[in-house]
DNA sequence: TCATCTTTGTGCACGCGTTCACAAAGACAT
DNA sequence: ATGTCTTTGTGAACGCGTGCACAAAGATGA
């Protein structure tokens, strides 16, 4: 999961905590097909199974945002969509840049699933003065230059960082002076930011390393011997470099 | 962040929680950071700053890996990066293969941050039989035709979906009868596995719409007046149909 | 009106994760 | 050796999130 990374310590925004929040766009999403399938009514076990949770955690969590159920009926599929749509901040448009128009930058400006939902793509941005002008998913590349001016003509609180990680400090920075308030990233480091502006991240190898961790547990899971790691006392300093294996790992991800 | 979405109740795998895991790699790429410039020893303090998070839930994500700082000192950088490498399986190689070749599947296969920690890109998979045969990041793309030959031949338990979300279940349960025990999932569906197989999904509109949540309630903190949530107390009926804001959505329950 | 049946909403208990705060451990100087 | 100083490793307290289990609420039918 991307992290939120802010120092808010318990942000529970006005009572609905942040694990709640992180859930409501999956209810969204089962409920939003119900309503394509013109299902009228769900229960929360239904529905909770659609989203992949447990009907208990459902209710609690719609519990926060109100009474919207009916007992001995379910949930209005039409109504809940609208709330859930309402509370999340869906009913009005977010106009988002995209910073960093590489691989990555390009797919995520042509993914779908930004334009859906409240969400424009008010600009995408690039460092490479070859880039400017090229369009990409319909719209003109703009370069970095161009940066402060777009975020304060659109209004653009919303940015998403898809850059190489050494320039992504400096280009969030910028996003934040200009008045942007939340940001998304995509490139592998840690962002610091002011108070009161988030930062979300999506990290493609933290999850994949995660991944090897339990995919090592249960391939080792039979003949592993743990190898006892080579004993962390005596040390002086940069003494024993070098691990059972003989050769440390080679680079770090760009 | 993209959530990790298995039912284990708790598997605090051999000993280390679930929570430190994902800090893990946060960890190893701060320490290579440093290793690169050559820095033989850190602090947890300069350590924790550099990865974003608590020197002391720092110092404790260690302990649970056993006793690798040197008190009064600090922790040996190599060393720790070598022992971190070891505990996240990436001492080793993982074959990982990548389904559903569009934009995004396209990116991923460019991403440098996979070839270079343990992980290799083993085939592109893509159902569009015109992909078949194209390189894609130097790789010929292989038709889904050939799935379950792949994995089986290149020994892969790591699969990456980038379909879109209806193909996402179908390509799952192929690569879960084919060997696959950990899926790292990019289209927005709840996948169903059976026991046994990891699922972490990174999604987008999620994320986006969480910043959304977190953007509104900004916005509005001057302006709203809380209107506490509607006393579940005495609430007749169908009455107080209404959000704070006041206005009615569309239907309601009959 | 009353009885029955379904499903919500929530009180409660439990466990994981975080953080504080401090004692133990080692480095280093004298 | 002994003392001082730094930094680790961890015991303990606290808070959030989860899930159970049940009472309350409403629908439905006689």
């Amino acid at each position: 999961m991307a992290t939120g990374r802010t120092h808010r310590p318990a942000t529970r925004s006005r009572g609905i905590p942040e694990a709640t929040v992180a859930r409501l766009p999956l209810y969204l999403r089962a409920l939003t097909a119900l309503s394509e399938r013109s299902v009228p009514t769900v229960s929360s076990e239904e529905l909770a199974a659609a989203a992949g949770v447990n009907s208990a955690k459902l209710r609690k969590d719609f519990s926060y945002l109100g009474s919207y159920g009916t007992r001995g009926v379910g949930y209005d599929v039409e109504y809940l969509v609208y709330q859930i749509s309402r509370e999340l901040g869906l009913t009005q448009d977010w106009p988002v840049v995209i910073v960093g128009i590489g691989n990555l930058g390009a797919a995520l400006a042509n993914y779908g699933g930004f334009a859906s939902r409240g969400f424009r793509v008010a600009a995408l941005i690039d460092a490479d003065p070859a880039m400017a002008g090229k369009p990409v998913a319909g719209i003109a590349v703009q370069h970095t230059d161009e940066l402060e001016h777009i975020i304060e003509d659109n209004g653009v609180s919303i940015g998403v960082i898809a850059t190489p990680a050494g320039a992504a400090q400096q280009v969030c920075d910028r996003l934040v002076a200009a008045g942007v308030t939340s940001i998304l990233n995509f490139a592998p480091t840690v962002l610091t930011v002011p108070d009161g502006v988030d930062v979300r991240k999506v990290d493609l190898s933290i999850e994949l390393q995660i991944l090897a961790f339990h995919e090592q547990r249960k391939a080792g899971e039979d003949s592993v011997q743990d190898s006892g790691p080579p004993a962390p006392a005596a040390r002086t300093a940069a003494a024993d470099r070098k691990g059972p294996d003989g050769d440390v790992p080679a680079v770090m991800p760009a």
